[in-house]
DNA sequence: GCCAACGTTGGC
DNA sequence: GCCAACGTTGGC
């Protein structure tokens, strides 16, 4: 079982659309990097366990804990000319987009913000491409160390 | 709203 | 294959 962190805006999606979804589940579609659909279709599996993450808002932060709904599977709104996120160079037989199902489990009990996480930059959170400056990914790994470590701070 | 950092595109 | 131009992300 692996440990993610996945980025959303509020204002677009945020925690409590996702609590508020059937089932508390979204398919987490329109990822439209490569180096994170990379990781999404290739290391992602159902039982992940997930950092949500605020960007893009007044105090951007890991606010909550959901998990991988599902295996990596096609992401359809590739496919779908009306949709946002259409890619007419992805082709059916040989998709280009992925997306997995991401399920609610809980809010964290305040918000852990990016600057608390930076001020362990040079310590437990060393590496971690959030707090690097410039970092754009919107899916990165989170070690079982970093894990732990953030959840203590909670 | 600004702008630094980054990814992608396309001309050559 | 290089790299300038452009678009996007996302903190501040």
């Amino acid at each position: 079982m692996r440990y993610w962190l996945m980025k959303s805006e509020p204002d677009t999606f945020g925690i409590d659309d996702l609590a508020s979804q059937p089932d508390r589940t979204e398919p987490w579609d329109g990822v439209r990097n490569y180096q994170a659909r990379n990781m999404l279709r290739d290391e992602m599996r159902a039982g992940d366990q997930v950092f949500f993450y605020h960007s893009n808002c007044k105090v951007p932060g890991i606010v909550g804990i959901a998990e991988i709904a599902s295996e990596p599977r096609p992401d359809p709104t590739a496919f779908d000319p009306q949709a946002t996120y259409f890619d007419p160079k992805s082709d059916p037989q040989s998709p280009r987009w992925y997306l997995v199902e991401v399920r609610y489990i809980r809010h964290l009990k305040r918000t852990i913000s990016l600057a608390e996480l930076k001020a362990h930059a040079d310590g437990a959170l060393q590496g971690m491409p959030l707090v690097r400056k410039g970092n754009r990914l919107s899916i990165m790994p989170v070690t079982p160390e970093q894990w732990a470590f953030i959840l203590d701070l909670e």
